[in-house]
DNA sequence: TCCCCTTTGAAGACA
DNA sequence: TGTCTTCAAAGGGGA
């Protein structure tokens, strides 16, 4: 656990008392977090054929991830965001991610955390536990618990800061990010020797993420000339790469992410040139974080690197370059790209960035996400945790679902405010097709043998795989609202299909259901995006006793009447057959949208 | 070393 | 317009 005064330092000054919240917190957490994740994990573990992944409890305690090298803490941090992102929409819904080290730079007055009435105001609480990893404590604990302790309990939780103590918080923390003419790659903070400080993502990069004599770009919009300490214009070179924008595009671009912007009036720190870059500003943004992105994708944007990093070193992770990430050479580029590329002609084509897609709302999700249900589990494999992931995905309330999907939806804004010339297509063709690309329809029993890895291996066929998804979520009981439909452009067709079912059966775009029988086992049954096959769905059927539940049409089948789809049985939870146990009815709580209620009855017998 | 696997969603290609 | 394909992330595992 990082911490920032252990060593003795005492800028922030009440370091004692922020110790041992986190450990508080995460047995709490581990408590509340196990319910679920020890679920998909069993679930899933006990699907895989590996034998070897059932290992004891000190063994998953051993494999937990601890402290991450640094280049993951990179990614880590932009994960945070999401996560923070999240619970402060949430209002500390989700609980504190196992990654702490998180640095955010909108302080929302900290200098005033107090409320006339001398109590710790909501924003600084808020603050307190998302910004500062120091300070965080468990949001489940403070946040969502019923048990959670009363506000005077939080303040206390959260370290009695006093007002100097908040004070010099905010001071440490525009010197951290803001380090004005440091001489040096030294960490321009005050930084105890002997502990890990919870801002480690970016003092770990700070040697390379912050440029030396570059000013706050709220003290001063101009850059202090690193050798001189004049201020002076800024070159185009020393200026942030992130999103290089085509020349039209530079000081054009509206904030793609205004829906997270704060509230007026509230004084933000901007980013210096060259400053903390965080990889992904929409990624990255949170209500706090906002007018980062303004100041990142302010005029000052200009083309980066040829190899696509940052000036820093660390790679944009929408440009990916060749050296990186191979593609071929020229030849793939499109027009748009030769036109729009932010990368000035180079002769070699290949040298050019590979801009990625942007992240969809599962893949905001799934990176956001990732980190806990690895955390939680002994799984490794990626697929067997994007199986949970995707399980988790569809038990999301439509609410936290539409998170995502405006968040993707500003991505996407975003990315083709950066690249406007950008088409998915300039990175098709980059990658190997599949080898499913080329299969032939499988047959039922072509299915089983087709890969050793194959999701039915992941999914258990006796032990109902108790992940929300398939037992509890949206997959039956999904409420249906409009929200990500208002969210998300894809959202609208499910939303307004799952309307007409009866059961509100959550399914996937319906370009991908391209059968009436669909099976909840989605992919793990063989209905694989492009092997969507009659035969893959009968295999689902002939493998899997089947339930048959008649849904709507979703989609652009809304002309098909009602389509009955099969579930297989052994996708039932057992909540869906008997009342939840207490436990079980904890872990609801626990667990919000993962572990509804099942307003489901359903009683069937598997067909043997 | 490269590809597969697995998930969902977005976007492009194609009929 | 509808269907299909590709890619985005991630990392263990297999060839």
């Amino acid at each position: 656990m990082p911490q920032l005064n252990g060593g003795g330092g005492d800028d922030l000054g009440a370091n004692d008392e922020m110790i041992s919240f986190k450990d508080e917190g995460e047995q709490e957490e581990k408590i509340s977090e196990n319910v679920s994740a020890e679920r998909d994990l069993d679930d899933v573990k006990s699907s895989l054929v590996n034998e070897s992944e059932s290992s004891s409890d000190s063994e998953q305690a051993e494999r937990r991830p601890q402290t991450r090298p640094d280049l993951e803490s990179y990614e880590k941090a932009r994960d945070y965001f999401s996560e923070a992102l999240r619970r402060q929409q949430d209002g500390g819904f989700f609980k504190s991610p196992h990654y702490p080290g998180y640095p955010f730079l909108m302080i929302p007055d900290l200098t005033n955390p107090y409320l006339s009435n001398g109590s710790l105001s909501p924003s600084a609480r808020t603050y307190l536990q998302m910004k500062w990893p120091l300070l965080d404590v468990p949001g489940s604990a403070g946040l969502k618990d019923s048990r959670s302790p009363t506000p005077g309990h939080l303040v206390t939780r959260y370290c009695h800061l006093d007002i100097f103590s908040l004070h010099r918080l905010s001071n440490f923390l525009l010197c951290f990010f803001f380090p004005l003419n440091l001489p040096s790659n030294k960490v321009p903070v005050v930084q105890h020797a002997h502990h890990v400080h919870p801002l480690t993502p970016l003092i770990t990069y700070s040697n390379e993420h912050f440029s030396p004599g570059t000013p706050p770009s709220h003290l001063s919009p101009e850059i202090l000339d690193p050798k001189t300490g004049i201020p002076r214009t800024p070159h185009p070179s020393e200026l942030s790469p992130y999103y290089p924008l085509s020349p039209g595009a530079v000081g054009s671009i509206a904030h793609p992410l205004g829906w997270l912007m704060p509230q007026q009036g509230q004084h933000m720190y901007s980013i210096p040139p060259g400053g903390f870059r965080h990889p992904y500003p929409a990624l990255a943004m949170n209500a706090s974080m906002s007018s980062l992105v303004s100041s990142r994708f302010s005029p000052h944007m200009v083309t980066p690197p040829p190899h696509g990093l940052h000036q820093t070193g660390i790679p944009h992770p929408a440009i990916v370059s060749p050296a990186i990430k191979q593609e071929p050479s020229g030849d793939n580029i499109s027009p748009s790209m030769h036109a729009k590329s932010p990368v000035p002609p180079k002769k070699e084509e290949d040298k050019r960035p590979h801009i990625k897609k942007p992240l969809n709302a599962f893949m905001l999700y799934m990176k956001e996400m990732r980190a806990k249900v690895v955390a939680e589990c002994t799984l490794k494999e990626s697929a067997a945790i994007n199986q949970i992931l995707g399980r988790r995905w569809h038990s999301l309330s439509r609410e936290e679902q539409a998170k995502y999907y405006e968040l993707a939806r500003k991505e996407r804004q975003l990315h083709s405010q950066l690249y406007p010339g950008w088409s998915a297509r300039d990175n098709y063709g980059k990658r190997k097709k599949r080898k499913r690309d080329n299969k032939p329809d499988s047959k039922p029993e072509d299915f089983s043998i087709r890969s050793k890895k194959q999701c039915v291996q992941y999914l258990p066929s006796e032990k109902m795989c108790d992940s929300p998804a398939s037992s509890h979520g949206s997959m039956l009981d999904s409420p249906a609202t409009p929200s990500a439909a208002l969210a998300s452009p894809a959202a609208p067709a499910a939303t307004h299909s799952e309307q007409a079912q009866p059961l509100s059966l959550t399914t996937k775009p319906e370009g991908r259901m391209h059968h009436h029988h669909f099976s909840l086992a989605g992919k793990a049954s063989g209905s694989t995006s492009s092997s969507s096959s009659s035969s893959s769905s009968s295999s689902s059927s002939s493998s899997h006793p089947t339930i048959s539940i008649p849904i709507g049409t979703s989609g652009s089948q809304s002309t098909t009447p009602i389509l009955t789809r099969p579930i297989p049985f052994t996708s039932l939870h057992p909540s869906m057959l008997s009342p939840p146990s207490p436990f079980h009815q904890a872990a609801l709580h626990s667990h919000h949208a993962l572990f509804q209620s099942q307003p489901l009855s359903l009683v069937t017998k598997p067909t043997e």
